[in-house]
DNA sequence: ATTTGATCATTT
DNA sequence: AAATGATCAAAT
C-alpha cells in the first residue's frame, strides 16, 4: 500500500481548510484514502490516530522538539471527545527538560507548542470499534491573555520545583491547566537530577500535560457540534 | 537515548 | 467516575 502525505500547508487559511474538510469523517474513511487499517483496539497503538491526522494534514516536524507545522508554528493534537462532548484524556504536549533548559516561559518548549494550537476532536464512544470514530470540526486555538497567564503561573510554579531540586514534591497534583506527569517507556526508566540539599537521586522522566479542566473550555467555546 | 504520537490501568 | 501514574510504538 502506498502511504499519501501531502506537503505541508504554506498557510494557515491552507491548514483550516484541509481540516475542515476532515469533519465529518470516520477513521475508516481516512484510513482507507491512505491505504492503511484501522486497529481493532489501541493497546499497542496508542498514537496511531494522531499520526493518522498528521499525515492526512501534512504535518512536517516528525519528532523534533517543534510544532507540527513548522513553518506556520502551530501544533496539531488530536482530543478525544465522548457524546457530551467532553473530553475523556488529558493532552501530553512535551517533556520537562531535566535540568532547566528554557529562559522563562514565553521561550519555553510548552509555549511554543501551545501559542498556537489546531485541535481536532475525535468522538470517541463506548463500545464503539474505533474505526467508526467520527472526526470532530477542528478549532484552531491560541490562548486568551487570561488562560495565557494561568499556563505561566502553572508552568514558573512547576519549573521552580523541579530547579529547586523539589522533586518529592512535584506531582501531577500541581498546576491549574498543566501538569506535570511521568512520561517514560516504563516506571523503570530513570534520570540523574540533583535534589534541593545537592545530592543526586534518580527520577522517572516527566512530561508536560494539559488538564481536560482546559480542553473542557476550550471545546465549549469553541466546538461547533 | 530521546522526542514524538498518546491511551491504559490503577488509585482515589 | 475522574485523576494520577504507568505504559506502548514509531522515528531518528
Amino acid at each position: 500500500m502506498i502511504k499519501i502525505k501531502p506537503l505541508p500547508p504554506t498557510s494557515i487559511e491552507e491548514l483550516q481548510q484541509r481540516a475542515f474538510t476532515l469533519a465529518g469523517k470516520t477513521l475508516y474513511q481516512l484510513a482507507l484514502e491512505q491505504g492503511l487499517c484501522v486497529p481493532t483496539t489501541l493497546h499497542h497503538a496508542k498514537g496511531w490516530i494522531g499520526q493518522l491526522l498528521e499525515n492526512a494534514l501534512g504535518a512536517n516536524a516528525n519528532n523534533l522538539d517543534q510544532p507540527d507545522f513548522t513553518s506556520l508554528g502551530i501544533e496539531l493534537k488530536t482530543l478525544p471527545i465522548n457524546a457530551q462532548g467532553q473530553p475523556i484524556e488529558s493532552t501530553y504536549i512535551c517533556t520537562a527538560p531535566i535540568p532547566n533548559r528554557d529562559p522563562c516561559f514565553e521561550q519555553s518548549r510548552v509555549w511554543r507548542k501551545m501559542a498556537h494550537m489546531l485541535w481536532v476532536p475525535i468522538l470517541s464512544l463506548a463500545r464503539q470499534p474505533i474505526k467508526h470514530r467520527q472526526i470532530g470540526t477542528p478549532i484552531l486555538w491560541s490562548p486568551d491573555p487570561l488562560i495565557f497567564h494561568d499556563l505561566k503561573q502553572d508552568w514558573e510554579e512547576l519549573m521552580e520545583l523541579m530547579s529547586l531540586g523539589h522533586f518529592e514534591d512535584l506531582s501531577a497534583h500541581k498546576g491549574k491547566y498543566l501538569q506535570i506527569r511521568p512520561k517514560a517507556a516504563n516506571s523503570k526508566t530513570f534520570v540523574r537530577v540533583l535534589n534541593h540539599e545537592g545530592q543526586m537521586i534518580s527520577t522517572v522522566p516527566k512530561g508536560f500535560y494539559v488538564r481536560t479542566l482546559l480542553t473542557q473550555r476550550i471545546i465549549q467555546e469553541n466546538y461547533i457540534t
